[in-house]
RNA sequence: CGGGGCGUAGCGCAGCCUGGUAGCGCACCUGCUUUGGGAGCAGGGGGUCGGAGGUUCGAAUCCUCUCGCCCCGACCA
């Protein structure tokens, strides 16, 4: 059917008007539009028309492009703002955090929605951020002597049911496989929501002796846990991370593993992500279930909210008793292996995101960035002889950084302005953009633009290459540095319950608690803040009390609270 | 599970009140002109209106049932 409509050549248009071609004299009598349809209602769309266009200019909500095509749809003020930046902008950041993050993990195309509830896609963008975060742990659990290897992702329910800790944490968000074959199974299959039951299960096994210590492994693999509420990355139905899991002789090298990957973690965030963390260890409520321990990195998103983005278990000879992972120690007694475990999931991904991100969209740490630096050749489609010229110098660049270890993406795309591709670049969070055009050539040079910079900077194309290496470098010192004093202006000491109330509106409070969990119940309900962690070098409370309660602090140190993700 | 909203083209929406067999923007395809901050013109393709019943000559529109999704509250890396 022709689409005669589109040129809406009368504004007075019906139904019957608009159609032509062999549909339209097929005979049948189309109804005329009501009246009103085609009276006063234009005057009146007219009239919104005109006064959205100056509205929107006058404000600088859109271009003045937007504005034209959106006074010829005739479209409401309030709901073309919506529309447009819906459909090609992004909420900015200051206006609705919540929303602003919605949009863009899909804008810069790092999910998109599964057919199953909370069950996310990444995508290839954001699985390349996955597969750096990935190759750069790897590598740093490599170092401290673990190896890989793969469990399988169906557990016994009663396995779980042996812990009673542990079930009752889980519990909830099981998901269970009831039928296979065609057939009920005998006992359920439950889809790990973690792994220490069914790795439990084998160092049983495996374990015999003092010699057979430590178990030092991990495993890369993705899981399963029933949320009520998703979110893109925060908190899905399935999510991708790595576990470790390591079995020691005694508690000492049990608790020492379990503060070594902690660092590990922390190390990770702060010189691979750039996201700034405060080790600590998780309060009795916060504990997963079934550790004697947990400590946790707790990093600061820039709506000042925490993200807990690595946590890592002392287990004690809690799991050791339920699957029976005995040894006999050097003076052949029998003795209950101590287990740690450890995980950092696709979560940090939320946590970059939320750490760097701007009203332009992503800034990637450039050492884990899928592209490092983007050129944007510029040409004229019809000047063959210039393009080819930008195009070779282009080539000859890349290729340099390339073997210069740089992940660099070319962007040679047809059918799009230099100004698209400036724009979905800087959405997608790219670090260091090179435009190079005819200009360009002609003087020498490049233009570079700096993801954290408003200007661009003309740069010999002599020394393009060590420039670039070196902004990538620097890039991510001043990615880290501008998370730190975010963090710094938003986490303060407070020394009353006002004061912890008001800042935990906005960022950290720094406060001592007497560690009652009614009273950080209390504290949750009405503030919906809770204790993030005791920090590893934190304040000393000696000497403070409670915000809450006026009781002597429970704790060594005074604790973080924040509203949390 | 409670409260609120929504299912119409790939995406965002209008149309529904007042029934007459579907439209707008973006995206997509073709051609030409373009390309230094989200290009223009022209032509074009694409929808069993979430599903099932019902009312009616006729249902995206009215009625009944149903399925699904999103947002806000109680759980969590």
């Amino acid at each position: 059917m022709p689409n005669a409509g589109r040129a809406r050549p009368a504004r007075c248009r019906t139904r019957t008007s608009r159609r032509t071609g062999p549909r339209a004299s097929a005979a049948r009598p189309r109804r005329v539009r009501r009246a009103w349809g085609c009276g006063w209602p234009w005057l009146r769309r007219s009239y919104a028309a005109r006064r959205a266009a100056a509205w929107l200019v006058r404000d600088r909500r859109l271009p003045d492009r937007d504005v034209r095509r959106a006074a010829r749809v005739g479209a409401a003020p309030g709901r073309l703002v919506r529309d447009m930046a819906k459909q090609q902008g992004l909420t900015p950041q200051s206006t609705d955090f919540s929303a602003w993050y919605n949009e863009l993990v899909y804008k810069a195309d790092l999910v998109d929605l599964g057919p199953v509830r909370g069950a996310f896609v990444i995508r290839p963008y954001g699985y390349a951020l996955w597969e750096h975060i990935q190759r750069e742990l790897d590598t740093m659990f490599k170092a401290t002597g673990h190896e890989n290897l793969s469990f399988p992702m169906l557990i016994p329910m009663s396995y779980f049911q042996r812990e009673a800790q542990h079930v009752e944490g889980f519990s909830p968000e099981l998901a269970v496989v009831t039928h296979a074959g065609g057939q009920e199974l005998d006992e359920p299959l439950a889809i790990r929501p973690t792994s220490e039951t069914i790795i439990g299960e084998l160092y049983a096994k495996w374990v015999q002796s003092y010699r057979d210590l430590p178990l030092l492994y991990n495993q890369w693999c993705n899981v399963v846990r029933w949320e009520m509420r998703t979110r893109p990355f925060l908190r899905t139905t399935e999510f991708l991370w790595q576990e470790g899991h390591t079995a020691h002789a005694d508690e000492e090298e049990a608790r020492a593993e379990t503060r070594q990957m902690l660092d590990v973690y922390a190390t990770f965030a702060e010189q691979f992500a750039a996201v700034p963390v405060i080790r600590g260890e998780k309060t009795e409520g916060e504990r997963f279930a079934g550790a004697v321990q947990t400590l946790t990195i707790e990093a600061m998103m820039r709506d000042g909210k925490a993200l807990q983005s690595g946590t890592s278990h002392y287990l004690g000879t809690n799991f050791a008793k339920a699957f029976g992972i005995t040894f006999n120690d050097v003076h052949n007694q029998q003795a209950f292996a101590h287990t740690t475990s450890w995980g950092l999931s696709t979560r940090m991904i939320g946590a970059i995101i939320m750490s760097h991100g701007d009203d332009a969209g992503l800034v990637m740490p450039p050492k884990l960035a899928p592209h490092q630096i983007v050129i944007v050749p510029i040409a004229r489609g019809n000047d063959e002889d210039a393009k080819a010229l930008v195009g070779a110098e282009v080539d000859r660049i890349a290729a340099e950084l390339r073997t210069a270890g740089v992940r660099v993406k070319v962007d040679d795309r047809d059918g799009m302005s230099p100004g698209w591709k400036f724009n979905e670049w800087e959405r997608k969070g790219v670090p260091l953009r090179v435009e190079l055009g005819p200009k360009d050539l002609a003087a020498g040079t490049a233009l570079v633009k700096d993801r954290l910079a408003d200007d661009k900077t003309a740069v010999p194309l002599s020394g393009l290459v060590e420039f670039l290496v070196e902004g990538l470098g620097g890039f991510h010192e001043r990615l880290f540095q501008r998370a730190l004093d975010f963090r710094a202006a938003r986490m303060r000491e407070v020394h009353s319950y006002d004061e912890l109330v008001e800042q935990v509106e906005s960022g950290f409070a720094i406060a001592t608690h007497c560690g009652d969990p009614a009273s950080e119940a209390a504290i949750q309900e009405a503030t919906k803040a809770t204790v993030r962690c005791i920090p590893l070098d934190g304040v000393p409370a000696e000497g403070s009390v409670c915000v809450h309660t006026g009781r002597p602090s429970g704790y060594p140190v005074k604790v973080v609270f924040a509203k949390a993700y």
